[in-house]
RNA sequence: GCGGAAUUAGCUCAGCUGGAUAGAGCGUCGGUCUACGAAACCGAAGGUCGCAGGUUCGACUCCUGCAUUCCGCGCCA
């Protein structure tokens, strides 16, 4: 039933549907013993010599029906139902049956838009379900580094094209405030706040060098207030009281965190603490049913989950000998308490130097015998960023010390561009963030590229408005079939292929679909622009091209809003 | 050593889950503003898709080896 929402807007189907009727004119002619079983393939052919729809049936079905491809793609279009989307078909290649649409069926998807304005492209997939998106996930031991970054911005356009496919998205930031790490960044404010250097011999173990945890010892030796989240935390200022130093510490990391996402046009539904799980007794919960299932074992005073048993390549230990959890217990009393909330779908969004954890916590569910599925939940792991400027790698940030940190990039170049650069590559691979680039404010820049896109499509509307009224677009509606040059239809075309992408880009979690196809429309559209005027053509003419313009405003916007980057009116 | 990811034009990357002559952008070279925004457009050059086999009508895509790079491999998180 919602399907057709997404059928209506793609001719595929249409297509798909009359070849099918073809096929079985030949079963009954006895041409062909019986139907295909696999679905039937329609292409974009790259090259518009060949059509604009393409169909490989002939040569896939033609050695079972004892006839030469060509023959039988002969056959299939004698047999052709008559109607109104094919303009012409041929024969090509080893047996491809090309399609040429009727050219007013091209332009007909500008008045789908400009009805449906902001929700062209949305397609329920999802159909309400419930999807759980959680995503950067970073510890509040400092401020978040450019990989966090990365994951904010591929895990936020991952709910927002989930959105736009009809799921109930909730995300989801959780917080590990309960382990050693939380403990180094006491002990390392504890050690400024007394007055101590990394440099100096008695300076904690692992303890974390950046300035920021001056910052933070400073605060709270001159006993501020943090609001963070969900709490208010007033410094004690008592440097011995390594609990107080540790609430506070968290604050006000959390509080730094929060201010870069925000920045970043980044939120969350839920903050999830780890500490919830040990203060609600989950963690402890989760160890006794996991010993009750039979899939642990004791052994050097520890106490093991059988992991191998369920694809991991070693046993793993869960209670340490000195009787602490490792990190992965409360992980997986997380996921189980995810699951009970009802989440069947979940997504996690991580950096892939987390690869390790997954086996082991889905190991861990898969022993709980609680029902969950092997596969659940599902991985978006996203590889390593580096940073270049002049063409050097830049590795130090002044504040975090170690890392570039996400303010960094933010700073130097804009939200927008970084979230469009971080997004835009396919997360398995390694990403070189051109500090350079993304300043530039020329087509080397595809941020500014399309957002130019955009903006001269505004501009050439406000013009229009001015000099003729807000109803020039609605009539030019009337006039589409005056759209008859090759850029005007190529640009429709690209405009009606949206909410294929965007439905494809959410199944595959692939967001970076949707960047390049953002490329390809910004670029139909400028080589339209420069091809024809719009505000000297005959009226009829003027008002069409109003109406595609209008049309292709509204699908860039569509689209840099899935992303999160905004769409300005004027640059 | 084991596991994961990657390898495509000088550079940065796509490649629609197996389709036709492998595509963009940048860079290089050459054109286009007395008209709606030149932050743009048009054109040209540029390739052994890491290597070797295999699967089939058809392979950058799938399978098996090999090479190289990155990331993991703790009773850290």
């Amino acid at each position: 039933m919602a399907r057709r929402t997404f059928d209506r807007m793609t001719m595929k189907p249409e297509l798909a549907a009359l070849i099918s009727s073809a096929l079985e004119q030949l079963v009954l002619q006895g041409t062909l013993a019986d139907m295909p079983d696999a679905p039937l393939q329609i292409d974009h052919p790259k090259d518009p010599a060949h059509g604009d729809l393409s169909c490989n049936v002939a040569m896939v079905i033609a050695k079972r029906a004892g006839l030469s491809p060509r023959d039988l793609a002969q056959q299939v279009i004698a047999a052709l139902p008559s109607n109104n989307l094919v303009a012409r078909s041929d024969i090509a290649g080893p047996g491809f049956i090309n399609f040429f649409i009727n050219s007013e069926r091209h332009t007909e998807v500008i008045s789908t838009i400009l009805s449906a304005l902001s929700t062209f492209g949305h397609v329920d997939i999802g159909q309400g379900r419930k999807v759980q998106v959680e995503f950067v996930s970073a510890n509040p031991t400092g401020p978040l580094h450019v990989g966090h970054g990365r994951g904010a911005a591929i895990g936020d356009s991952l709910g927002r094209l989930l959105e736009a496919t009809g799921w109930a998205v909730q995300r989801e930031f959780y917080y590990n405030d309960a382990g050693q790490q939380i403990q180094n960044l006491a002990l390392s404010v504890q050690a400024r706040a007394m007055g101590k250097c990394p440099e100096d011999a008695d300076w904690p173990d692992d303890g974390y060098q950046g300035s920021y945890i001056e910052d933070v010892a400073k605060a709270f030796t001159s006993q501020e207030t943090v609001q963070a989240a969900d709490r208010e935390i007033t410094a004690s200022g008592d440097i011995t009281d390594l609990n107080a130093i540790k609430d506070f510490a968290v604050a006000c990391l959390r509080r730094e965190q929060d201010q870069d996402l925000r920045a970043f046009a980044v939120s969350f539904d839920e903050y999830f603490l780890e500490s919830s799980l040990y203060d609600s007794g989950a963690v402890d919960e989760t160890v006794s049913k996991l010993v009750q299932s039979g899939h642990t074992f004791e052994e050097e005073n520890a106490l093991w989950l059988r992991t191998s048993s369920f694809g991991d390549d070693k046993d793993r230990v869960m209670r340490k000998s000195e009787g602490g959890y490792t990190y992965f217990v409360p992980d997986v009393a997380y996921h189980l308490n995810k699951w009970q909330r009802g989440f069947k779908r979940v997504i996690n969004e991580q950096g892939a130097d987390h690869h390790s954890t997954i086996t082991r916590v889905r190991a861990g569910l898969q022993g709980l015998d609680a029902g969950i599925p092997e596969g659940w939940p599902e991985y978006v792991l996203h590889q390593m960023v580096t940073v270049m400027r002049d063409g050097a790698e830049v590795k130090l940030s002044k504040r975090a010390g170690s890392y570039v940190t996400l303010k960094d990039l933010i700073d130097w170049v804009g939200c927008d561009a970084t979230r469009y650069f971080l997004v835009a590559r396919s997360p398995t691979s390694q990403l070189t963030f051109d500090i350079d680039l993304a300043l530039a404010r020329s087509n080397e820049n595809p941020v500014y590229y399309i957002q130019y896109a955009h903006a001269r499509a505004a501009s050439i509307r406000r013009k229009a408005s001015a000099a003729l009224g807000d109803d020039a677009e609605t009539a030019g509606l009337d006039h589409l079939k005056c759209l008859i040059e090759p850029e005007a239809l190529t640009l429709a075309i690209t405009l009606g292929r949206f909410p294929e992408v965007v439905a494809t880009a959410a199944e595959r979690l692939e967001p970076h679909d949707v960047a390049n196809y953002l490329r390809q429309a910004a670029s139909d559209f400028h080589t339209f622009y420069n091809a024809h005027h719009i505000l000297e053509a005959q009226p009829a003419v003027m008002k069409a091209r109003l109406a595609l313009v209008a049309a292709s405003q509204q699908v860039i916007a569509n689209g840099l809003n899935l992303l999160g980057v905004s769409a300005p009116e004027s640059m």
